[in-house]
DNA sequence: CCGGATTTTCTGGTATACCATATATCTCCG
DNA sequence: CGGAGATATATGGTATACCAGAAAATCCGG
């Protein structure tokens, strides 16, 4: 950089080697990434993130990782208290009915939205989607369904047109993807799921806005429900006994 | 500090000089506030914040001025530009929209679970929140009544018990502040609004969960439909044609 | 050998210096 | 006088040093 080589090659910017990409940001998809990965449900203890450890690791100063755990304290995946440490949080099973709750809303109002004004070929393309898991094959790849299901979920909330709708949902996702794959086993909730989905996918087709968004919400929150009676394993092993006994996440 | 005073005095611990309060948070909440004070669509052109000015002007380093910025970003109160500035963000017209279509949703559930959970006092206490402006009331006191509707609203989303559901309509209703402003004063909406609330108020009363679902979910899409129609001021004075044309809020 | 006080260490919070680049200003040639 | 290029300036991004306080380790008196 320091000869700047006066290249009278007219058109040679650089291929936006700076712009868009930054070192807290790089770190922050990274971690993100980190936390969605391991299955924080399986992990018995709390897991605890060094600063300093992981400046090391990913070859930056701490200056960029503090901010990028900013942003996952505000996005309520990490939890950081002064002079103690930063720990990955794992939700309570109140908040997790508490997000799937609001997941419901969204998913009600996206489907209420998709019914409106969603194109046929969306709606097709959604169809086509749960094709591939009819009503009665359960039972095997329960995991890849595990996907297929999230997979719908946000297709609905992308077909309302609404991008906020869809925005705000992402995060919720990334924490009950943990939970889906777990009490997808349970009960008969595959089965149940796909049929559900099918309902829905007939309602859109149908342009029932009302029913779609009644579908959509009582789907959800059955899921919410059986969390609400299934899912103690959530408060089992919480090691922190500190205060904070039912505060809200994924925001402030 | 030097002295370590053995004072006998058993619970003379200091009220919490440090825990709790943070040179970053404390500008967050400062930035936050300042940025709510001020009617972002009466300023003609964008409003920049200066990261050293504000550090100096609050006597603290930039260091805790970033982190705050960085939360406002994620919440979409401030956009940075590298090399440029940081700005307030003002929401175009769509933005806002979905904002207010958002808002439905998490409303309209709030609403059902309000009418099955809610204690009987809490929806007196609605009741007599809106008592002081009666159905025919309306002319004067419009700029009280903004507040008091912003109560109603707050209201519902903490009586349906899910924390996370006002929680995350927080923000939103920041953003939404100004916009009821002035839209309070268009059309009739004031005295319309005012029978929309009695009208939630008597399902919620009634336990009616369903029709108090609804009657929540039009009475803010109404005003997501008048914003839609008369609300295109929101992008006249957009002075920074920046790329961004339809980015969502709120969200990364 | 044990329990409480002390010291040590480790951690997040803050301040500060520096860097790279986008923009603004100026220069100089046509 | 005007515009292309050089220089100056300003701004966000990054690195680093230091601080205070809590937890852990250590020490010491009994």
């Amino acid at each position: 950089m320091a000869e700047a080589s006066p290249q009278p090659s007219p058109t040679l910017d650089v291929p936006r080697l700076d712009t868009g990409s930054t070192f807290a940001k790089e770190a922050y998809a990274a971690l993100k990434r980190a936390i969605c990965a391991m299955d924080i449900y399986d992990h018995p203890d709390e897991i605890r993130l060094d600063e300093r450890r992981l400046s090391e690791g990913l070859g930056v100063s701490r200056t960029p990782i503090r901010e990028a755990m900013t942003l996952l304290e505000q996005e309520g995946f990490v939890r950081t208290r002064p002079r103690r440490g930063i720990f990955v949080v794992r939700k309570s099973k109140r908040e997790i009915v508490e997000m799937i709750t609001v997941m419901a809303a969204l998913e009600s109002m996206a489907a209420r939205l998709a019914a409106e004004r969603a194109s046929g070929a969306d709606i097709a393309g959604l169809r086509r989607l749960m094709d591939d898991f009819p009503s009665g094959n359960e039972g095997a790849r329960l995991d890849d369904y595990s996907d297929a299901n999230i997979a719908f979920h946000q297709a609905i909330l992308k077909m309302s047109g609404c991008a906020l709708l869809a925005g705000m949902s992402e995060n919720l996702f990334i924490h009950m993807r943990a939970i889906r794959k777990i009490t997808i086993h349970q009960d008969n909730r595959a089965a149940r799921s796909i049929v559900d989905h099918f309902r829905i996918i007939e309602a859109l087709e149908r342009r029932d806005a009302a029913l779609a968004e009644r579908l959509a919400r009582e789907h959800t929150l059955g899921l919410a429900r059986h969390v609400e009676r299934h899912g103690d394993f959530l408060d089992a092993a919480a090691p922190l006994a500190d205060v904070v006994p039912a505060e809200a996440g994924t925001h402030r």
